[in-house]
DNA sequence: CAAAACTGAATTATAAACAAACTTCGGGTA
DNA sequence: TACCCGAAGTTTGTTTATAATTCAGTTTTG
């Protein structure tokens, strides 16, 4: 049988209950519906992400938990998940460190997030149903909606992305770009939101959307190639 | 995927000495020179490997760590990272089990290896020096002699494949390739050792080398694209 | 005066203990 | 006979404690 995967998407806003570290909850209700050490990864990851935790900076155990309210076992843990992720590195001995991430590694990481998703998106434009390819120009014109609104764009673009990976629906490569593109966000000027860029960016997608409707795949990889490309230049300068 | 690991595969000259990882005598190392949850995890991969712990099977925590004469903290760390890497699964409140790859997983692992590789080899025969291909013409050298002999045969070939990724130089790359070879290794018939397969295979490599000497990037692609094919074919039917 | 070594605190790695939850087995009832 | 309910046992998740190591500050010696 395919192995079920838990239910718990890596964007599961639901944080149901903070535990308090105060205790003065004396209601015993407890609803532990996803594991602590999980819920203490995706607080870790959100923090490394804004750069509240900067990359290159010391992990302090001790502190972390006890603002976590939890003890140092579920954090530890977590943190083997985040250096499994590349977000963070253990040293021996001497803890965890955010990830700092180079010019090169940026370079490395963005060429493989490029391969993957040319990769997948030819195999959306020979698979797709109609109606899936229906629901990728909905997510487009949500793009070309939010042209005005830097963030919303951004949101806009992420959610582009991972619908065309869900459809491409391979669960190894979906879970490769995911962490791929955790890396990538650790770097400080991860900023499409260049004057120009964002528009630019814009008519690459049109251009993208218009081969996945004519169903032209070598012409929809090429055109992801070159976006993916300028995505990377505008990134990699400060 | 771990993209950084320790630093010990390369030659540094920091303690090469590598304690017993089999001690289970009284006597205690005072030496460790790599962490307890680290040498649990490349224990628990070996068996899974070996299929002594078999896909689907629950991994008794309790039990497992009284076999390798440690408490359940490490090796509940080394399960996160192994589930981490895909080889084991967590269920919550319900421990950890091999993941079962199904038919249609090993499709999708394939066809990633075979994406990643045919860039390695694309990126190989642009970038290696004179020297490194020589270095790759003598691996291959031990491919050829190890005609005879299934179990060499199978060892070349991956330090083969290994030394190409090496030099192709993408350290993200690297580390999604080892895990994904990884995960290919759970299913029970990985057998590229059909009869025929095995010199089809040599002459595979032997075209892929004359490309890469010939430094056609193209063409050797294509055959690493057709290699791998070839390799899924043999190891799909049971 | 500088450099090496020693001592102390702080932090990590591991182990043991504790509590909650899921599973299993048994009994009762429709 | 089949199904529902409940308690005991086993297993996981989390907390707490212990041992070992690193780092910083100080001291001592050449």
């Amino acid at each position: 049988m395919s192995p079920l995967d838990a239910p718990d998407a890596s964007s599961s806003a639901t944080a149901p209950k903070m535990p308090d570290a105060g205790g003065a909850g004396s209601e015993r209700v407890r609803l532990p519906s996803t594991a602590l050490y999980q819920q203490v990864a995706e607080r870790l990851r959100s923090r490394i992400m804004a750069h509240t935790l900067a990359p290159g900076s010391w992990i302090d155990e001790q502190a972390l938990a006890a603002e976590y309210g939890t003890s140092r076992t579920p954090l530890r843990e977590a943190l083997k998940v985040l250096a499994a992720e590349g977000l963070v590195t253990m040293k021996l001995r001497r803890g965890a460190y955010v990830t700092e991430v180079s010019e090169r590694d940026l370079s490395e990481v963005f060429h493989l997030l490029s391969l993957l998703e040319c990769d997948a998106i030819g195999v959306v434009t020979g698979r797709a149903s109609d109606g899936q390819l229906r629901e990728l120009e909905v997510l487009h014109a949500q793009l070309e909606a939010a042209v005005t609104d830097a963030d919303a764009f951004f949101a806009a673009n992420e959610r582009f992305h991972m619908r065309l990976l869900e459809i491409a629906d391979n669960r190894w490569r979906n879970q490769m770009v995911a962490d791929l593109r955790q890396v990538m966000k650790l770097n400080r000027h991860h900023s499409l939101l260049k004057e120009g860029r964002l528009t630019a960016s814009l008519q690459e997608h049109r251009a993208i959307m218009a081969a996945l409707t004519a169903r032209d795949a070598p012409r929809a990889q090429q055109l992801m190639r070159e976006h993916m490309s300028q995505g990377q230049e505008a990134a990699a300068l400060p």
